[in-house]
DNA sequence: GTAAAGCCATAAAACGTTTTATGGTGGGGA
DNA sequence: TCCCCACCATAAAACGTTTTATGGCTTTAC
């Protein structure tokens, strides 16, 4: 019962030889086409379907892609509460898969020994949030593994296998928002790690202030550090000595999650004297008291986007044009009401 | 530079033969501790690592399961707009894999050939929601394959690898919540999949029903036509000449949505005439107007005590105490505010 | 002093494919 | 009549492991 039903049973049953099987199911080498007919009859009628454990061992395509979330790397846990964008990209990536008849599996860090079986044997990978210049991306060059990354590699400005969210107009629009609703002095809270994200998001603030003529005020906490890092966030800005901000855009949701505590326990209201912004919802977000208003990465469109470009690569699918990313404010809590 | 690393590269390197090299590294066999040790630094310094697929052609766990979201096989589509418990539950289940050096892929219906490679050389399977005496089912257990199942197989009395969230005390909270709030007549509207989700929760209702000597009132729609089936449900429930029912306990999200729309267009006003719940957190309830009251059924935990089940199957771990179920109700505008 | 019993190492078979190289048959051209 | 070639089919090698069976060498037991 256990066995299953192997090429030879096939071949045994048809009367042909083993080679003769393969190559009729594989549409190679030289066989007529009664001969190939037949084989495939019995194929069907037996329920023949190649081992891909075998059949990888030749190098075939396994139709499993890999998805590394590298900021889940470098966190530690592959759990961390109220971070929600992570196992939704997860699950949106599988069911983008499903579609085409691929799998998808999720990887750890490959650069970290041991690596889990198969991780080398995939067809490709989806990298999300690589860091710069990084080494998970030497490793997959080097063993000539497609890839495409969600988010650059900042450090890498030749590559051109990545998608991502429109961040500078994301951050726009926060921004007109917040300056529309009056807010004058607009504090960005960001996380240290080196990717786009970050990097993208700061230099869309630091063009938008100069444009608008408003004095930056940027306070760095680590992405591990959580809600205590958003508490930290907000008493190093206090601390400079230019007030209260008017305003204040978190790039992550759990920053964000502390700084409204922290300013709630300062006295600060919130949204009346300091609105704020996550840039990127979360759990966290929607069951803060209040609130908090949010960014949806929408990581399903992101992983539409990623899959398809990725298909591309493998050859499955002709370069047509991929889906259009974009994401969509969430207004909750601590935004003033915004002309829309 | 493609070539990897293989256990007679090691073999030569070392001195020793292949087998002596397999014995050294899968702690099998007998080897004196000092060749061991020697095959050991030797592999660590090449950076070897046994290929899975060599590995998996000889019955070796490929540290791989498969996730079968089930409803989603008999939908058609691995999209459907608005539920998204699914990428929640795959997401989820991603990432308690992750913390335990396994990984997962998502798999479509195992019985509709052709199956997607590996499907039949994983470790084991997660079933979400199997139908009545689920095919796929028979096929994991004649293949041997361990799995683990969300939900029960109704058809099945006697499985028990299963976990599911405590479906009964969820309608006993819903409808005497709805009780306590004054609503009398009490509708229920389901899916007509044969499944432990639908067929538990209209055990529960009717014993609640019997209890509270209210009379049962059930509309049953497949869960295939969405927020259509959900408006069709309500029209259903009105032409049974009982009136207009107090609350309405829809178990999807998307026939939540249909019957809210449906209600309001009939002039019916919710919550103060009519009360509704969605069985089932999803987009389109957040998003309705207004949001749709909700339970939410926590996938994390939901994943975290599958995975852990499923383990246990795999001999990975002991047999320790799985996580507890629960899940939560979450107010929103469908329904009065309940003594808490 | 011999037999039995470890101990250690290895050769070879097996897993299920794909691919390469080879062979056999029949037909057509010279 | 002979040779070459096209056409089919197959044997065998290869992929990288694990496992089984075997054998030599030391000890230990009597």
């Amino acid at each position: 019962m256990r066995r299953r039903v192997t090429i030879r049973d096939v071949a045994r049953e048809a009367g042909v030889s083993v080679t003769a099987v393969s190559h009729a199911m594989n549409g190679k080498g030289t066989i007529s086409d009664t001969t190939r007919a037949t084989v495939r009859e019995v194929a069907e009628r037996l329920g023949y379907q190649a081992d891909p454990l075998a059949r990888g061992l030749r190098n075939s395509p396994l139709g499993l892609i890999g998805l590394m979330l590298r900021p889940l790397d470098s966190l530690g846990t592959y759990r961390p509460d109220g971070v929600d964008y992570f196992t939704r990209l997860a699950g949106a990536v599988a069911v983008e898969c499903l579609d085409r008849e691929m799998s998808v599996m999720l990887v750890r860090d490959l650069t970290r020994l041991p690596r889990s079986p198969l991780t080398l044997s995939l067809d490709g990978y989806i990298i999300d949030d690589p860091v710069e210049r990084d080494p998970v991306i030497d490793l997959l060059t080097g063993l000539d593994i497609p890839f495409v990354s969600v988010g650059r590699d900042v450090g890498r400005p030749e590559m051109t296998s990545w998608v991502d969210s429109p961040l500078r107009e994301e951050t726009e629009t926060v921004l007109e928002g917040f300056h529309g609703s009056g807010a004058r002095s607009v504090a960005l809270v960001t996380g240290t790690d080196r990717n786009s994200w970050n990097l993208d998001s700061i230099a869309a603030y630091e063009g938008w202030c100069r444009r608008r003529g408003v004095r930056p005020r940027i306070a760095r906490r680590p992405e591990s550090a959580g809600s205590d890092g958003g508490r930290a966030a907000v008493r190093e800005l206090l601390a400079d000595g230019l007030g209260v901000p008017d305003a204040l855009y978190c790039l992550t949701g759990r920053h964000a999650s502390g700084a409204l505590a922290e300013l709630r326990s300062l006295g600060v209201d919130v949204p009346t004297q300091t609105q704020l912004i996550a840039g990127s919802d979360s759990e966290q977000c929607r069951s803060s008291q209040p609130p908090i208003s949010a960014i949806d990465l929408e990581p399903a469109l992101v992983a539409a986007a990623a899959v398809h470009q990725l298909m591309v690569r493998l050859g499955r699918v002709e370069d047509s044009e991929a889906p259009e990313l974009h994401s969509r404010l969430v207004p909750r809590g601590t935004t003033l009401p915004w002309r829309s």
